[in-house]
DNA sequence: TATGAATGAGAGTTCATTCAT
DNA sequence: GATGAATGAACTCTCATTCAT
């Protein structure tokens, strides 16, 4: 979305707009500012969008949309890969979309209230499901006496923090030495050991044997 | 701060202030709406406040102030509590403040952005003072050989990131059942699998039969 | 209405708006030009009317109720005046209400469509009303052989037509030598002779007599 | 004018320009709405006008012309029709064509101020000239002691102000069974009598002897 | 001729802030 | 201290008009 027209107004308009969206905020950000960044009219920006709100929410549909499509549930059929490398594809998957478009995330992160109910509850509505999806793979996790028995939704909520948390630091301050790869290994390890079964961290290790394992077949 | 004269204007006019500012966000909130809920007269505002801003900074700091007060340093000096019955009570006493007022806590979560930058940074300065913390004690358990050695500040962050989330979802759509021992518990269960080293998870258990103990002893 | 504060700026406001009403029409007349000519802030027009509409309403609501309030239905009560001294009162206290305020006036005669229904509607009304009491004189008219039998409410349009037509001439380009009382008995004659049967034309002039009469009574 | 070229652009964008203007009024007719429902594009109604109030005087000037050519003067010279047969077909006619575009016609009635001075004193002109001819007639009947000594601009005034109001409500909620032939005649009945010299009432009946002489003399 | 994306002046309205009472 | 009428800068949005295609 948004894509077409490398230089056209419209793409001008929409990327303005999310620069200044993600480091003012809704309320800060003027339409006169948007249209003085992009260099188009004021007018121009009616013809796109019927008003400054329609536009804040295109742009977080589209955004929720696209981390959405990141995130695969956890599959346990025969031949897929192991549990572990869908967790860490995930956390990738997001990880490398989150980072490609700072404005747009940062959008999501901060601007939690105080425009319309529907942007309102749009977010909410996105953070619940992801809270939904970590909840079901604990529960299948405990079903199977992988993961400890305890309050799933707390814990889903835990582990979605420590997500948003470490992604929104990685906004708004990029450490230079940061690399999704070594990010992500470091959110699984404190993930998996808060909820795996003592005695089941021999469970990290698989990974690596079938990992290794499939590298070399792949040779 | 803002305690004195029990039912005097300042008080309406803070407490309005912290309802709207928490419902409506800082821009939703116009003066004219605190004070038409304070039942004061609008330039009386102004007999206490430079201005919006000023008003909404010094509710955050008072709030912050609050909020580091009941945050206390493990200490690991001989006859001082388990640490993690400090790290126990430190979060108990955040999250009674929390819940005690919800409508300074949602201020603290969700009004990250778009106002002063002042205020912006006085709010990430909190959280890396907090994140600052809880690096120090992981650094130190660390060196005793009781956390596992990982990326200090991800991690911090990561369980910060935790509790947060938990706060808000708490604050957003109390759960019913939720209790503050409750939540604690399975908040210290979480993250203390996710840093403790293998095989010192025992650690869990040493705290229980020293309460224990302390209780008899205290009888 | 708008009448006390002799100079405030309520009172300017409402004045230079009916000004610019009457003249340049509710469309031309923007909030800036009212509020300019008024001598007063742009904000201050808001503290009075909730929008330019709004206060377009209160002038026509006032003035249609001044208008209302001067127009008595004939009444054949023994002891009441003559009836045409009844018609020429009720002419002469319009005319004199109308030549009073002419902007307000010519608000009533000019902008007849293109705002709010509401404005429509109300002055369609208004003006169905006055036809109405037209009409059910020439009924009763009819009844008592005193007026030709005629489509009464098309006579009544016409008797409408006659005085709204003078009046707005008056009030556009109002005639040096132009005197209500003759402007009134003009009318008067005018009306009279389209509406009465024929040979009842002597009813005009029993109330000269009785006139005179009276006029000697009082002395 | 506007005639060629049946269905042409330039034609429909007349017609819809001509039922917008009479619906909504000159301001709240928009170049969009005229275009859109013309079924053109924005730029081709420039090729046509110079701009929206250009477009507003071509429909007002060829809808006074229109109706200029229907009214001729009433002429005494031997041979022609009876003058009031004259004054009669002087109304038909008009009411036919007001009839037959009630668009136009309702622009002409209601829309008399807020746009350029030059619409405003086109329309002031026009209603003028129809008063001097009412006027002549008048003064002309008197010098043949047809009509009663009055002040002839105000009866002038008062007659064209009864047709104008019956247009009026003819165009805006049309009686089922207005009819035009008898709405004339009711008119005439009205305006003769207002006008005529007591005593003179016969000459309406001549008429009807000399019409019903022509059509004899006719067959 | 015809198009319609682009323009920008200007409209109505809001609201933080001031100040005479 | 307390008041609230007054202010005016700044906002969102509209729309008549232009012009490159």
């Amino acid at each position: 979305m948004f894509d077409g027209e490398r230089d056209g107004r419209l793409q001008r308009l929409v990327n303005s707009a999310k620069r200044s969206f993600a480091t003012r905020g809704f309320h800060a950000t003027s339409v006169s500012l948007i249209v003085q960044e992009a260099g188009i009219a004021r007018g121009t920006f009616y013809l796109h969008f019927d008003n400054k709100l329609h536009l804040f929410q295109s742009l977080l549909d589209s955004s929720l949309q696209n981390l959405t499509d990141q995130i695969k549930p956890i599959s346990l059929e025969p031949g897929d890969p192991h549990p572990l490398e869908q967790i860490s594809d995930n956390l990738t998957r997001v990880l490398d979309l989150v980072l490609a478009d700072r404005d747009l995330s940062a959008i999501l992160l901060n601007q939690t209230s105080s425009m319309s109910e529907v942007v309102e509850s749009r977010l909410y509505d996105f953070y619940q499901q992801v809270a939904d999806m970590i909840e079901s793979s604990l529960v299948l996790g405990i079903s199977v006496d992988l993961v400890r028995p305890c309050d799933t939704r707390l814990v889903a909520y835990s582990l979605m923090g420590s997500v948003k948390e470490v992604v929104q630091q990685m906004i708004i301050a990029p450490r230079e030495e940061a690399n999704v790869e070594e990010t992500v290994q470091e959110l699984l390890a404190f993930g998996l050991r808060a909820v795996l079964k003592e005695g089941q961290m021999s469970f990290l290790h698989e990974r690596d044997r079938s990992r290794t394992a499939g590298v070399k077949a792949g040779r």
